[in-house]
DNA sequence: ATGTATGCAAAGCGTTTGCATCATG
DNA sequence: CATGATGCAAACGCTTTGCATACAT
């Protein structure tokens, strides 16, 4: 995602406006690393802007998609996160406390072997893996919670 | 997942009932490759078992899942598919007519290094490969369609 | 001044749940 | 016969939309 007034100016070219709301979340997403979900910006934007709609944050967060300025993941979460670091990238989600870290793609070409594509034009690709962390670990060890085995899928206990 | 009987077996090892209801949904996803919704399972049972109840069918498969018999998939759009595949592999999905083939795992270990797993205990990885499929692209070279390029997030014309 | 964005509330969609009834084991 | 499953409808969480108002350009 380009800088904030960067995008304000895009946004300008394109006939779209910018308004205070825009530039808020705009400011909210810019380098933000914790791929908040929808209900997050809100929350995010609200501290300085109370009140802003969820409904203009739902509307301006699908218009960066579709400018190509944000992705939108859907970790099987129920519902989607956004991510402003747009380059090719997958992700690494914490099973229990749904984290989401980054991991650059390394040289995992990941291409798909011809007699694999069944005939498709292959787009792309999108990784996830999924994990305990760090910090989910310990407490796991400290409250003798069953054995992340079975999990992923549905999570271990609390 | 097991056979049908096999099922069957398993579910009343486990003290729940086999009711006709559900071994209708089984049979609809034994060896089903088409990776269906909830809705088209509905669909597909409906045929045999025309009062058979939406929620029955959700109950079912949130059942079989927990069980580890199938699969249950987050593609981004909205909703889950079902997959009664459940050794690794992993899927390719076409982003006009949302047809999913299953493709190998192959050779691609798809391991993290050390370094990026960033602490965590790696459990397991997703992998979507995004494309549009030989029918689709067909189309698309007759209608004229936008090449399918910014896609993928939001898909071409009709 | 024109047209787009906003806030609000309602609707939409997929999924889950509460409850009375039914049927499996 | 006891427990768990069913069907129905209501509730749920996330997201989109309709509409009248407000504001950026």
């Amino acid at each position: 995602m380009q800088r904030t007034e960067q995008l304000c100016d895009k946004f300008r070219s394109l006939g779209l406006k910018v308004t205070p709301q825009r530039r808020h979340i705009f400011q909210v997403l810019e380098g933000n690393g914790s791929h908040p979900s929808a209900d997050e910006v809100y929350d995010r934007v609200k501290v300085s802007m109370p009140d802003i709609s969820l409904a203009t944050v739902y509307n301006t967060l699908r218009e960066l998609v579709n400018l190509g300025e944000i992705r939108s993941l859907d970790l099987g979460e129920g519902r989607s996160r956004y991510d402003p670091h747009t380059d090719g990238h997958h992700h690494l989600s914490c099973v229990r406390c749904r984290g989401v870290v980054d991991v650059a793609c390394g040289t995992h070409a990941l291409e798909l072997a011809p007699e694999q594509q069944h005939g498709h034009r292959i787009l792309g690709a999108d990784v996830t893996f999924y994990g305990v962390c760090p910090t989910c670990l310990e407490q796991e060890s400290v409250n003798q919670t069953a054995p992340s085995l079975r999990m992923w899928g549905v999570p271990a206990s609390d």
